[in-house]
DNA sequence: TATTGTTATACTCTATAACTATA
DNA sequence: TATAGTTATAGAGTATAACAATA
């Protein structure tokens, strides 16, 4: 029943200590991961709708209300109103989060060469397509999966 | 400013992904990645005190109690007391969350299996003690962040 | 009528501190 | 005195539903 620990555990590992070194406090208010994940999801599209960074984070636009929320008494985002679209409201990096994002992307892309690296070149192809079809496969599972409990769910909703 | 998508990004998509399956709902308690995580450590080094399910899991044991009552309530774990120590509880997996998570481990070996594969013989060692180097590193990185943050701490209770 | 963001409400994960029972 | 687990309290992430303003 012992299960031996795999590369999927150790690479788990590395994901989850990169989480969590990405997520460290500034000034007072702390950079979480999740804000993290938002901070660098601007910095990677610019300027964006809540509503936009909802869609691309998949998360609601209640969550996203919260995280900028917190994130603007930071310092780290601004809310401007939208040119157009006076229901909207457009989030952008605050100057100093810029620099500190530039510097999070370094840090972030050595630490990525660093593992490419660890593989001889010629496998690096085999090593991504090797990811790329557990990723396939981990989404099929948790589709399949979504569409049994749904079908348990109408099974139940008719036995009432 | 456009970061470059990485390895690490995805492997970043995987962890997530990984999860996502994990936890998947049975009957009424849904799954979640921490009750999961907890229940895989079962699995891995059986029936455990509350206690030594904090420390390795790395959690406060407040956290592993309500885990633990979540876990309870949906039959995937009994309390039992400790023979010798009355303080003491001891947690195991429930027949039924046995077969569960001999499944997962199977799935999980067999994604495992499919992303060594994708790496030639020759070269796993090397993405192992690859991966073994980045994690060191952002333990360091961790670490370092942290005695910082305890060090601005005191000075600004020296500074009250 | 549809969409954007917010308020209201609720559940989960997590931590620290105080407390109880036992060692 | 120290340890195992719980209650109390609190902050963060997340979701759905109801609602306001605008399209």
């Amino acid at each position: 029943m012992t299960p031996e620990i795999t590369v999927l555990d150790r690479l788990l590992e590395v994901s989850e200590l990169f989480q969590k070194d990405m997520a460290r406090a500034f000034d007072g208010t702390p950079l979480t991961p999740s804000r993290t994940r938002l901070l660098w999801e601007l910095a990677a599209t610019g300027p964006s709708t809540q509503h936009a960074l909802a869609t691309r984070l998949e998360v609601s636009p209640r969550n996203i209300t919260g995280l900028v929320d917190a994130l603007e008494a930071g310092g780290y985002v601004t809310r401007s109103p939208h040119p157009s679209d006076r229901r909207a409201i457009i989030v952008s990096l605050a100057a100093s989060a810029h620099e500190m994002m530039r510097q999070m992307q370094h840090d972030h892309a050595e630490l990525s060469a660093d593992l490419i690296g660890a593989v001889a070149p010629d496998d690096r192809e085999a090593l991504l397509r090797g990811i790329e079809a557990i990723t396939e496969r981990l989404r099929e599972l948790i589709a399949a999966d979504e569409q049994r409990r749904a079908e348990e769910q109408r099974q139940k909703a008719v036995g009432e």
